[in-house]
RNA sequence: GUGAUUGUAGCUCAGUUGGUUAGAGCGCUGGAUUGUGGUUCCAGAGGUCGCCGGUUCGAAACCGGUCUUUCACCCCA
């Protein structure tokens, strides 16, 4: 036998059974967008690579996948390079495009290249694929798809309220038990501020983040070895120790942070959020969690992720607010914020749960059996009656064994069986046999559309 | 990028210290049953043991490389 054909890795098909899954995500998602006044856009897989370098950080460039340029593309390869085997420097005489790394930066480019046509406050939605070079590992793959909403070209914290809105209803709606985490960009650069260490915000997230499987005094040792001050660490400990009810820790970061205006600006951006969303009464637990760092480095406001609860795969949500992501593709002013819904870990979520509805209309309802010759028109006739009154419904395409076609048939879970050959076709009518209950009837062409649709 | 892990029939997997012709279950094809599926019984087809190279009289098994799977770190959806 040939050797057998096969799919880059981290990359995966889907058969009719897993589609129909998909595609029920993917609707649910879009009908909860479109009530909130979302619209469809679409943009290309590919990228020009000056479009996407540099904006998910040193990390992300690693992880974009780029297209080698049509042609000759080491013609204009500098040599000398060439012979160090400089792949980094490199790259950009021999590739000029990049597939898509999320769909944000694409977006952001669409509003500056679309502005004059645009009418704002924009609200988009996207459901695309994306790839990642990374290693593929549990709940992670290099291609997946990403259902975006975003809002640009407004500042009011509406927004961010609506967006939450949105992640409770589309998880209600899907049966997903989730924590939504908040934070704020603009807390953790108060932080930074506060203790005079503006770049070593990560590090300091990072730690806190620790302190649960570690401890107060590990996590302060791991401040001090990333070297902070003494008086740094005791200044930021009620900020490690945080924690009581969200309305609770407000208090709390509004006294250590008194000091520094933009931290200031980001509790007060916190507070009118979750003030919104308790007069909101939603069934969403919202937690803020000053962790929540996020690695894409244009957030500049409010930061969201989401958490399944009963199931251990990472966030399958998650967004925030961008202040600056159009200025870098040359149109000022534009606020936006976004969120992304991880629709392949949905997916897995939903697999694991088990939380699919048990009913889906994509299924055939009724198979006639082809019995060849004359009973092939008489059978296609009825068919296409069946059809027209709305049924899912297919004439096995050749004149095989019925044992065959009876198989077919159960193998495709069709609730019901028609049987149009000579007899029936004399007497003109149809035998309906049920596939559960094997019981057998001589019906109509009424009859049959009756039964079946029901 | 770092460290592990996996690959044998369409699918799920056995395969002894390296030894003749590599097995099972399910699925598939045919028959028992020429207009009746799921159950049963009988028969059959299907494998360069991921790929390339090495060690050996002899490799599915040992060694090296490579691709792939899964997982942790990093990062993220």
């Amino acid at each position: 036998m040939a050797q057998k054909p096969s799919i880059p890795k981290g990359t995966r098909d889907f058969s009719p059974v897993e589609m129909v899954k998909r595609n029920y995500i993917f609707d649910t998602v879009k009908s909860v967008f479109q009530k909130y006044g979302y619209l469809p856009i679409e943009t290309p897989a590919m990228e020009n690579l000056s479009t996407l370098l540099g904006k998910y950080g040193e990390e992300g460039d690693k992880l974009l996948f780029k297209i080698l340029n049509s042609g000759d593309y080491l013609k204009k390869a500098d040599t000398g390079l060439l012979a160090e085997k400089a792949s980094n420097k490199l790259i950009t005489q021999v590739s000029e495009k990049g597939l898509r790394y999320d769909l944000t930066v694409p977006f952001a480019r669409f509003v500056v290249q679309h502005q004059n046509d645009i009418t704002f406050p924009f609200k988009r939605y996207q459901i695309q694929p994306v790839w990642r070079a990374d290693r593929p590992q549990k709940g992670r793959y290099r291609e997946f798809f990403q259902c975006d909403v975003d809002v640009v070209g407004s500042n009011s914290l509406l927004n961010e309220v609506e967006l939450i809105q949105i992640v409770d209803e589309v998880y209600r709606l899907l049966n997903i038990n989730v924590v939504l985490k908040l934070n704020n960009r603009k807390v953790l650069s108060g932080i930074a501020e506060i203790i005079g260490a503006a770049d070593q915000i990560v590090d300091i997230t990072v730690a806190i983040d620790k302190l649960d499987k570690i401890g107060l005094d590990k996590v302060n040792e791991e401040l001090a070895s990333k070297g902070l001050s003494q008086e740094a660490i005791d200044t930021i400990q009620p900020i490690i120790m945080l924690s009581g009810t969200n309305s609770e820790k407000i208090v709390k970061l509004r006294e250590v942070l008194a000091q520094s205006e933009i931290g200031l600006k980001g509790v007060d951006e916190l507070e009118t959020v979750l003030t919104y969303l308790d007069a909101l009464n939603l069934g969403l637990e919202v937690e803020l969690d000053l962790t929540l760092a996020r690695g894409l480095n244009y957030y500049t406001g409010a930061i969201f992720e989401v958490k399944a609860k009963d199931v251990e795969i990472g966030s399958i949500t998650g967004g925030g607010r961008y202040d600056d992501l159009t200025s870098i593709f040359g149109l000022k002013d534009v606020s936006g914020v976004g969120i992304s819904f991880g629709a392949d870990r949905i997916y897995d979520v939903m697999n694991q749960l088990d939380l699919y509805p048990k009913e889906d209309g994509a299924k055939t309802r009724a198979l006639f059996v082809n019995f060849g010759g004359e009973d092939e028109l008489y059978a296609l006739r009825a068919l296409t009656l069946l059809r027209k009154a709305g049924i899912n419904a297919e004439l096995f395409p050749d004149s095989v064994k019925m044992k065959k076609q009876m198989n077919y048939a159960n193998r495709k879970e069709i609730p019901y069986v028609v049987l149009s050959g000579e007899d029936e076709r004399q007497a003109g009518n149809f035998t309906l046999k049920n596939m559960e209950t094997g019981e057998q009837t001589k019906v109509s062409i009424d009859e049959l559309i009756k039964v079946i649709s029901i």
